[in-house]
DNA sequence: AAGTTATATAACTAAGACGTTATTTATGCA
DNA sequence: TGCATAAATAACGTCTTAGTTATATAACTT
């Protein structure tokens, strides 16, 4: 699953964060983007591109702007990971060592843990 | 959110998600973890730090060995943020433009497309 | 055709990520 | 005590990432 290398990976960054929040609004071209985050147009373009690699975002032609909107391929994807993992953390919630763990690591309960035989 | 760039970030990298993968099983040692993946354990240990510092993982104590689960937070903390994608998304695509949009992009339809013409 | 505008690409630099081996710290055990 | 084991940390090399400036490409404008 490389692509979720690339949608984690593209996500992680708070500037391309930011582009998808102002490509929230509405579809918009490289300069307008660059505009509001103090960075040259050459250092945006290689954020869409990360962006688009990651299926996050599309490029539409016209003329000579590309305006880029949301794509949804990439949050499927991510969103059906997300699934397995909440599942597997819903199930060990409800096996009893789970339960157990969560008591011994309560450092109120017992000052230094431990639970071989329970000294120091 | 520097805490969404933490847990994207630890997301991005396959064997740290190979790493969930394991723990969806249940908890783990740093030591059970490294077997399975060739690797050393140094490298394994800082993959862990990776995950708790996102917030995708605990730890607990027992004797000397730190079993490993999953952790819930992060999990909830990028699901909200991916929901506000998915809106926005949504709303998007319910936008006419957006529609002309799609039917510009396809290139069966109109070789080298233009609009300067039609929407905007 | 010539100039302007929108974007992409190239070449470079600085910083960060990821792995290694060697060593340290902390606990358990004889 | 002293040795063994689990895990963390240090120091280091290498590859990747994110930014820069300079330049190239393509399309619109006159």
């Amino acid at each position: 699953m490389e692509l979720l290398d690339a949608s984690f990976g593209a996500l992680a960054d708070p500037t391309r964060r930011a582009i998808l929040a102002r490509l929230a609004l509405g579809e918009a071209t490289v300069l307008e983007l660059a505009k509001p985050f103090q960075m040259t147009q050459p250092a945006i373009s290689r954020h869409l591109k990360v962006l688009e690699t990651a299926g996050l975002i599309e490029q539409r032609v016209d003329g000579t702007r590309r305006p880029r909107r949301l794509a949804k391929p990439a949050l499927d994807n991510i969103d059906q990971y997300l699934d397995t993992l909440r599942r597997a953390l819903a199930a060990n919630y409800d096996r009893l060592d789970q339960v157990l763990a969560a008591m011994d690591r309560n450092p109120d309960s017992t000052p230094n843990q431990r639970k071989t035989g329970g000294s120091k």
